[in-house]
DNA sequence: CAGAGCATACCAACCAGTTTGTATGCACCC
DNA sequence: GGGTGCATACAAACTGGTTGGTATGCTCTG
């Protein structure tokens, strides 16, 4: 029973031979994938291996357990993220405001993407996991606080600058905007309507907008929908400020 | 290797001999307690029937597989849940906003009672089986529209009664309430601070009394954590009107 | 005494992790 | 530059425990 005397191997592993790196990143971003659509549980290490074209030898030669490559997985995916608001966000210069508001048309335009689905990582495996597994509780904590370190530090600076009508305190807000963000990404799962992630997105805007001292505007809730394509409340406010 | 003759049987059965309501009910209560620890996934039949001081026997004797009970977990849950939710609300006559924000406190004041843990049943079987369990997933959609709309109701006859000087859409603000109360959960159970819930409270409490024209009173983020005990931001509005 | 309400033993599938073996590249010496 | 030694990078069969579910029979009740 030697290895077929391998002439021809039927499945050309994704036709990549001894690629180190290229494999235990493809086992990860197989990781984020599965996950993100089954959960922890509802992925096991064979999907994972079959879906980064590698085999139970290659996984384990990277990573001592499931719990193992959960860890990088959630890691590799928080640094993609945070890339993605660096870019959003724009220039340290510009108004925190303006940034926080561009961050948010960033997160409305990443559920609109065709083939993606509605699903954070982080929020998935902490609601999973964080009642039982105290090491990735952990793990997950420290993500969530790195997000909404970001955002109060943005609502910090805002408060420094303009000097808002309504007290608040920058960390409260961010959570509270960390939690909706994460609630309406669960809500919008289940109802399989992305759009509902804009929607609760508006409302979040709006509430910020209201602790600098703005007016909402008039909202009209049949246009609320083309969130990204219309200047953003805090925008609007800097402009005619 | 018969029933071991059976004049002492070692462990009695939760004191419980033959009443199948109360085996039926005892099975679906552990359910939801070991479901809201340790996810659907991370439960199993057995422990759901020892928990219940039962056995595989008396589980499939009710109910055909474990998806079957988890159906009638959600229900029961969803059951209970609400009938708190009209405890809280109070007289149908009151003012809406009243009776909304006797629900916030109410809300508030369920993740504070001592051995609670931080967990909704709905948001944790959504968010595991929402992307790969149709059937369940469209039962987690069902209740969560029973929130919504329940909400939405209150704020739809604010609406008219008050006329608030910002236009909305009830349903849009009611889900953007049922999302935010989804996250704030998971956030708080990540966290292991049951008080985020109630801050994240206090900014939606916040948000909806400015939707109603009451410029939110200057928030001092100190006592923000005493939300049940203060008079609601909505109360205060209409105290004042 | 029939049938509802269980108890117990059992099973087949599954799944994380292991073992064992092999292919490949690189360093170093001759 | 070619052979030798060895570490890395896999491949694949296997294992032992777990899990949802079943088969069968006992027991109490109406």
């Amino acid at each position: 029973m030697h290895p077929k005397d391998g002439n021809n191997d039927k499945r050309r592993r994704a036709s990549r031979r001894r690629a180190p790196e290229a494999t235990r990143l493809a086992l990860v971003e197989a990781t984020v994938d599965l996950v993100r659509a089954s959960g922890v549980h509802g992925t096991t290490v064979d999907q994972i291996c079959t879906a980064a074209g590698a085999t139970k030898g290659a996984f384990f030669h990277y990573f001592r357990s499931k719990e193992d490559i959960l860890e990088a997985a959630i890691l590799h995916w928080c640094r993609e993220r945070a890339e993605g608001y660096g870019r959003d966000l724009g220039e340290e210069t510009d108004d925190p405001l303006v940034r926080l508001d561009r961050m948010l048309d960033g997160l409305a335009a990443s559920v609109r993407v065709p083939g993606e689905k509605t699903a954070c990582l982080l929020g998935m495996v902490a609601q999973e996991l964080a009642g039982s597994n105290h090491r990735v509780r952990a793990v997950c904590e420290q993500m969530l606080d790195g997000w909404t370190d970001l955002v109060a530090g943005l609502l910090a600076e805002a408060k420094r600058r303009h000097s808002p009508g309504t007290d608040f305190n920058p960390h409260e807000v961010a959570w509270m905007l960390n939690s909706l963000w994460q609630g309406s990404l669960l809500a919008a799962k289940t109802r399989q309507d992305p759009e509902l992630v804009a929607s609760n997105l508006v409302h979040a805007r709006a509430y910020v907008s209201g602790l600098f001292g703005v007016d909402s505007p008039k909202q009209n809730s049949r246009k609320s929908r083309e969130v990204s394509s219309t200047p953003g409340l805090l925008r609007h406010y800097l402009e005619n400020h």
